[in-house]
RNA sequence: GGGGAUAUGGCACAGCGGCAACUGCGGCGGACUGUAAAUCCGCUCCCUCUGGGUUCCUUGGUUCGAGUCCAAGUAUCCCCA
């Protein structure tokens, strides 16, 4: 039976359920969530380097695939792994709603859940109070929000409790709980975002218990410089976080807008030693400039979402297969990919009828391009620092075709 | 041979006196950024396109006005012989 412990904050106190913190590792070893940093482009900011976690290593710069709600949407863990996948994505949000982090606890945590032995990470859900704002009621204590997309019914989330499903879940690395806020905001309101992250980063930092996991802050502070630098600052005070999310971007902002902000923010402000997540960024283009500006890793549901409504991604931009153009197209996606979709025989004409009859092998199929895609493209930045040219990779990119189409 | 029903844009359907005509499918294109998403949004008769022209099986009629009402014809489907 899940024991259950009492938090008290200043307004309130909630019940807390610990499930099977039995199976939690006792001590920590020393070499999890170190960051080692392998090498740094003379001629950018990007740096290569290794985090290390419970379930294996992350090379960085990485990206991570999605995969909400336990699954990369319509691909065996098999076969993301065999794209290449070395960290996955999941919610907890969406976890505790379906099937519960309890259940997930007592059924021996995330990674036996899912079948993925690798690393995984899961997203607090604050991107979910961004994205359900009409649907969620916010105070310093925590926020009030209805499952919508579930059964509409009320729930209360405190950065406590949030931390006690993170743990439940079991992720390798969790997301602090914050508040990711839209573009354009007011500079008020950017600003109460960042005061409300970093004390519930304070929160999470202290609810968060479990050795054998890393917990991420995150810093906010939208388009404003200082907001930012205010932010990551207090979290360098708040605690020793051994990686950093960067929140509050792709929200709708101009590509070039958030560059302003987040070249400086890595430049001068993000500790060195740490690794550095740009949360929710999947453009094959501004991967590629996030990565010289000095970010270490990525997610987002770009390449897995478009995949399932038929856009492929191709170094000459991206694809909408379902185009008539592709009818009688015997080639492969691209020439240039070296995925198990474009070595295997698969021809845009093929794919082109599968989206058309709306198959579902037509979103298997374009996620692994895609996803492969991605992991692909990091890969190859890598192998470009690790060379010291990744100032002529990214001047190479920019200079083909794929930046305007993406 | 007798009786009944139906004919609408690529297909399927709606429309019961004011219609370039509902809706779905199909077709063409677009969007998608810590997944309320195998979803969503446009366009889909013609033209010299903030307007004009020609449409709802055919012909004729009633009416200010007909896809809608009347008559005849044609076609298809069903039932009984």
């Amino acid at each position: 039976m899940p024991h259950t412990e009492k938090t008290t904050t200043s307004k309130f106190t909630t019940e807390v359920h610990c499930a099977h913190q039995e199976l939690w590792a006792s001590e920590k070893d020393p070499a999890w969530f170190t960051y080692d940093i392998v090498a740094e482009d003379p001629t950018t900011h990007a740096r290569a380097g290794v985090f290390h976690t419970p379930h294996g290593d992350i090379p960085t710069p990485i990206f991570m695939p999605v995969g909400t709600k336990a699954t990369v949407k319509g691909l065996l863990p098999d076969t993301v792994k065999s794209l290449g996948t070395k960290i996955l994505l999941a919610n907890t949000y969406h976890l505790s709603q379906r099937p519960g982090d309890e259940l997930i606890a007592e059924l021996g945590g995330l990674h036996s859940f899912m079948c993925w032995d690798g690393p995984i990470l899961t997203d607090s859900g604050g991107f979910q109070v961004f994205s359900h704002e009409q649907f969620m009621k916010l105070s310093d204590e925590g926020v009030k929000f209805r499952a919508v997309d579930y059964d509409g019914a009320w729930s209360w989330w405190t950065p406590e409790t949030n931390m006690q499903i993170a743990q439940n879940l079991g992720a390798d690395i969790v997301m602090q709980l914050d508040q990711c806020v839209g573009y354009p905001s007011s500079r008020t309101k950017v600003e109460r975002s960042v005061e409300l992250s970093s004390a519930w980063a304070d929160r999470c930092y202290q609810a968060h218990t479990r050795l054998d996991q890393a917990l991420f802050g995150i810093v906010q502070g939208g388009m404003h410089l200082d907001l930012r630098r205010r932010s990551i600052e207090h979290l360098e005070q708040a605690g020793d976080f051994p990686g950093y999310g960067i929140g509050g971007y792709s929200v709708g902002e101009p590509h070039e807008v958030m560059f302003e902000t987040l070249e400086p923010l890595c430049a001068d402000y993000m500790p060195r030693t740490k690794p550095r997540y740009l949360m929710g960024v999947g453009n094959p283009t501004t991967l590629i400039r996030s990565v010289a500006a000095g970010i270490d890793m990525f997610d987002c549901v770009l390449p897995t979402r478009t995949a399932r409504m038929g856009t492929a991604f191709s170094y000459q931009g991206r694809m909408n297969m379902k185009n008539t153009k592709y009818v009688h197209d015997s080639g492969p996606i691209d020439s240039a990919c070296t995925c198990p979709v474009c070595t295997g025989g698969y021809t845009r004409a093929y794919l082109n009828h599968l989206v058309r009859q709306h198959e579902m092998l037509a979103g298997e199929l374009l996620s692994m391009h895609n996803i492969y895609f991605l992991l692909n493209l990091m890969h190859q930045a890598r192998e470009a620092i690790l060379a010291g040219n990744y100032g002529e990779f990214v001047t190479k990119w920019l200079e083909s075709g794929g930046v305007k189409d993406f």
